[in-house]
DNA sequence: TCCCTCTGGTTCATTATTGTCAACAGTAGT
DNA sequence: ACTACTGTTGACAATAATGAACCAGAGGGA
């Protein structure tokens, strides 16, 4: 993590919905580095497009060759597209908070956001990072992703995000294994308090989960009833988004999922 | 551009539609880096979610992160959202491709394509990296952008993309002057053999251009009259999507768009 | 089977880049 | 005029990047 360009991308992740521009020294004193670095940073950066400098106001922000590179991407392995649709039929079943995450480095990104239509709803916040241990969407892609993944996330510092939160790696690694017999991660105040969240994983060509598909509830709200219909909303949603990207359901997923389905209260199909 | 960030950000470069998988070594090659050097500076780029690493093959592609980024930008600076109808609408009106590019650091990033509908069609590959100076788009854009770009370009170095291409300074910038006068760029195979670009501005809110919106058409359909509805199809989309961003089109501007308007053949409104 | 040639990945001494700190210019507020 | 910011630039010591050589594994041919 000592590397210069680590170091540089780290400036990228200051940038967040609500502060969608920062000043160079104000940048400086976030990422803990000095204000001239930063500068020659951001000026690499800024030739590459990954940030832009307005002419006026001198903030920084993202920059437009991030939308082209997205492009790239997405014709290349459409995700987003397909996974929208998913995400806003799972808020609709559920009338709760739909959101999707992938694997994205040391940890998960947010990239699809559905929100509730209720008053009393959790809000997220768009392109969040996600940590794998304190996110039922971390759970789950754990529990059926690369081995190298869950071993060092297990291995690496657990900080705690509320007191609820899972620092012992023994400790998480039973919750991964839950997960890994039921077919989903849960989590109840781990990463947000009063937050509950249920998430389905989605997996790539070679069968391995590259992501999750999840619900974020009030914790008061949940139910044995909406907990059934959540888990059987995500379930679907995420074996659509594995299928709609040319993923493969490994057939062992498959079993655990009917297993877990037919184990819950209220009616299946 | 000696910087260690600025050359491992030029390794996203080689990612396009057409390879959006590069293996290791192929990578060094195009970028005539160690290899080593690309290794390392991948696996940085890894860590940030910029790239990522398919278990499978090995090869590297553009990653999550990007998706994370895009969507922040496109939360907090609507672009693509007010852009896509444009374009759309560009390419019905025209009958020809209709694309849009914006300033992304030394170039101009293309950030939305429409296709045309005819069988014989300029078909361009999304998230193509655009000269300034070989392009109807480029020309629009410094004519109108801010000072040190047009001055960054004419003195930087300008490769001839094909026979036609301006590489000589004053002409450029006579050129330039033109689309000054007019209120947009017009190029005939400077950037590809057979391909005729027309191009309006769109602006920021501090009146500087930013982007612009065009029109490739085969050189050899270009006529009188499709010129005429051309531009007045790009000036209506640029003015809408200057508008629709919250950017603020010079009030100089528009009197050129007017007196242009009027000096084109057929009708207006 | 052996040989050859790719691939991705790693090592390590040399060297160039980076981080640091200080100074500078511009702006806003008092 | 003063203070307290901002973004920007320069110089030098310290560190991280570099690139050749090397390793192990996967195919391909004969």
């Amino acid at each position: 993590m000592s590397s210069t360009v680590a170091k540089a991308l780290t400036l990228l992740d200051h940038f967040t919905e609500n502060d969608p521009e920062i000043g160079l020294s104000d940048l400086a004193r976030r990422s803990r580095l000095d204000k001239a670095t930063v500068h020659r940073m951001l000026s690499a950066m800024a030739d590459a497009g990954l940030v832009e400098q307005r002419h006026d106001t001198k903030l920084y922000r993202l920059g437009a060759g991030i939308l082209r590179l997205a492009r790239i991407r997405e014709e290349a392995f459409p995700f987003t597209s397909v996974l929208q649709p998913e995400l806003n039929q799972v808020a609709r079943e559920t009338g709760e908070t739909a959101h999707a995450s992938l694997i994205s480095g040391r940890a998960l990104a947010t990239v699809g956001i559905c929100d509730s239509s209720k008053a009393n709803r959790v809000s997220l916040v768009a392109g969040e990072i996600l940590p794998f241990h304190t996110t039922a969407s971390g759970l789950a892609t754990l529990a059926f992703g690369p081995e190298a993944l869950s071993g060092r996330v297990l291995t690496g510092s657990l900080d705690g995000k509320t007191s609820f939160t899972l620092t012992d790696p023994k400790k998480l690694n039973a919750r991964i294994e839950t997960a890994r017999q039921t077919g989903f991660g849960e989590t109840d105040q781990t990463n947000e308090i009063d937050v509950y969240g249920i998430a389905a994983p989605f997996f790539d060509k070679t069968g391995l989960a590259c992501g999750a598909i999840a619900v974020a509830t009030p914790s008061h709200r949940m139910s044995e009833e909406l907990r059934s219909q959540i888990i059987g909303a995500v379930f679907r949603a995420a074996e659509a988004v594995t299928t709609g990207t040319g993923g493969k359901l490994p057939g062992r997923y498959q079993e655990i999922v009917r297993t877990t389905l037919s184990s819950l209260t209220g009616a299946q199909d």
